[in-house]
DNA sequence: TCTCAGTTTAGAATAATTCTAAAGTATTGA
DNA sequence: TCAATACTTTAGAATTATTCTAAACTGAGA
C-alpha cells in the first residue's frame, strides 16, 4: 500500500508511521464514517498503536487538506467521512449512526442566496431517522 | 403576560417562577436562537436569576414538548430555535452564527426513502457559510 | 393549611476535545 | 552519511459544555 504515502506527499504531509497506518485504514477504498475514538480504539488492535492525540491532529490535517469531511451532526462526537464526494446522510440520533444518501437521492431545486458579504461554503441535508 | 403560563399549563408545565421568566423571554414573539450559556447570561441580569441547572432543564423540557427546537449544529454547544415551523439554517461556522432560512426560499425536489424500518423524523438543511 | 410530587439548585461528575512541553523522527543540505 | 532543524508524536493535564446527584424548595389539590 504505497498509495497512502504518495496521498501525504501530494499534501506536504510527512508519510509518519502513524500518518501511514491511518491513512492506509481510511483511504482504502471503502467508504467510512469515524470518530477519533472509534479510530483509535481500531487501532489499538493493530500491534504499535497511535495515541489518542495523534488520532485527533490526523483527522484535523486531513480535513485540513480536504481528504476527510468533518459531520457535526450530534453534540457528542464528531464523525469523519472518507467519502468526499457531494452527497447527504441519514442520522438515526437513537443509535448514533450515520448512513450515506447518494447524491441522486436528493434534489434541492431552489437555494437562498447567502447573506451579504458571505459564500456559501457547503450545503449539508441531514435526515433525522426514527424507528 | 399571561401567555407563557397557559403555555405552561397546556403542557403540564408546571408554572414555575423560573419557567415562567424563561418562557417570557423565549415566547415574546420575536424567533430566537440561545443557548444554554446565552440564555443563562441574559436571566442573570434579571433581579433573580435561574440557576444554570435549570437552564438546561427547561430548554429540554420545552423541546420536548415542542415548544423549542434543537439544534445541533456545532459541537460545542447545541442551539435552540424558537421558531418551531418548517424551516433551515445557514451557519456561520466561523462566528457560530445561526440565521433563518424562509422555508420558501428553498425547494427539495427529491428525498430519498427512509431505510428500512425507519421513519424519517425530521429533514435539516443547513448551508455553511464563510466569508 | 398540609402534603407531596414536581422542581430547583450548587456543586460534583462526565466526557470529548484541546493544549502543553518534552521526546522522537523525517528531511535536507553539506 | 551525518548533523541540523523543522515537523510530529505523545502522555497527561486542562478545558468546557453538559449531565448528574441529592438535598432544599414550592405549587396545587385536598
Amino acid at each position: 500500500m504505497q498509495k497512502t504515502k504518495e496521498i501525504l506527499r501530494a499534501n506536504n504531509l510527512r508519510p509518519t508511521k502513524q500518518r501511514v497506518l491511518i491513512g492506509n485504514f481510511l483511504f482504502d477504498g471503502v467508504d467510512k464514517h469515524v470518530t477519533a475514538e472509534s479510530l483509535f480504539k481500531k487501532l489499538s488492535n493493530e500491534q504499535r498503536g497511535v495515541s489518542l492525540a495523534t488520532v485527533y491532529n490526523t483527522l484535523h490535517e486531513f480535513c485540513k487538506k480536504e481528504l476527510l469531511n468533518k459531520i457535526t451532526i450530534d453534540t457528542d462526537k464528531v464523525y469523519f467521512d472518507t467519502n468526499i464526494s457531494l452527497h447527504h446522510h441519514f442520522f438515526s440520533d437513537k443509535e448514533k449512526i450515520l448512513l450515506d444518501i447518494k447524491s441522486q437521492d436528493v434534489k434541492i431545486s431552489s437555494m437562498p442566496n447567502a447573506p451579504k458579504g458571505k459564500k456559501i461554503k457547503k450545503v449539508e441535508l441531514i435526515i433525522h431517522l426514527e424507528d
